[in-house]
DNA sequence: TCATTAAATTGCCACATAGCAATATGGAAA
DNA sequence: TTTCCATATTGCTATGTGGCAATTTAATGA
């Protein structure tokens, strides 16, 4: 017998190739790195990354639309927080893979384990 | 004490993004999802999605290029197959956020278990 | 060799979007 | 109100890429 994974519609697969696609552009996951940590006002992500207020509120947008984070406004400033646990499971399987391929690719290489140290 | 998250530079970021890129595209999802029940040929694909066999190969291309789907020739054809079972992993849980998502908002509207049936 | 089938590649067009600069909006303080 | 600060929005350009049509490459068989 084979294993069936379930039936999807073509609208449900477009749904969720939506959220890959939200995760995908680095400066979006460096806003959501960051947010893992703590919530973080608009102005401290600028900083922080060192990028231009107008593109790091476009990504906000963007993440806040997919459902990823939650926006509060605080009198003249606005807080973002991640309110979907998910995504951080999800880079997580994702660094694993890219860390494991890393260290085969040395082991490949005959790279020795003292040298990685 | 904050929990912080591992640090990670710029380059490793943009190739967790780059993965996530390759996951968000409807086509290549749909191509991902035969191939979790069992290996196919590229005639077989473009005939279950009725898609051309250019964009088929092409997305396929990006599959193998990320290091998704193992590629074997045979005599004339081409068999590819899923050989990182964390993609498995990934859309599982998008598609329990979906899903959750989607009883949540049910029953936010008020809607009845006995109209789901 | 030539013909046939499967798959990959190329050139093209249309569209989405990331970044930038400038402007608009919204709230707080003077 | 007027001013100032934080954030959002808009217009723009450049780039990436998805789909299509046509061609090329690869393997098999006549």
């Amino acid at each position: 017998m084979s294993k069936k994974s379930p039936p999807m519609s073509p609208q449900q697969i477009k749904t969720v190739a939506r959220m890959f696609k939200v995760l995908g552009d680095p400066t979006r996951l460096a806003i959501l790195k960051m947010l893992f940590d703590q919530p973080l006002t608009v102005t401290e992500m600028v900083d922080a990354l060192e990028a231009k207020q107008a593109n790091i509120s476009k990504h906000l947008g963007m993440l806040h639309d997919a459902g990823l984070v939650s926006r509060e406004r605080n009198g003249n400033q606005v807080t973002y927080a991640i309110c979907e646990p998910m995504v951080f499971d999800l880079c997580q399987l994702v660094c694993c893979k890219l860390q494991k391929d890393a260290v085969q690719q040395a082991k490949d290489m005959g790279i020795k384990a003292s040298a990685l140290r």
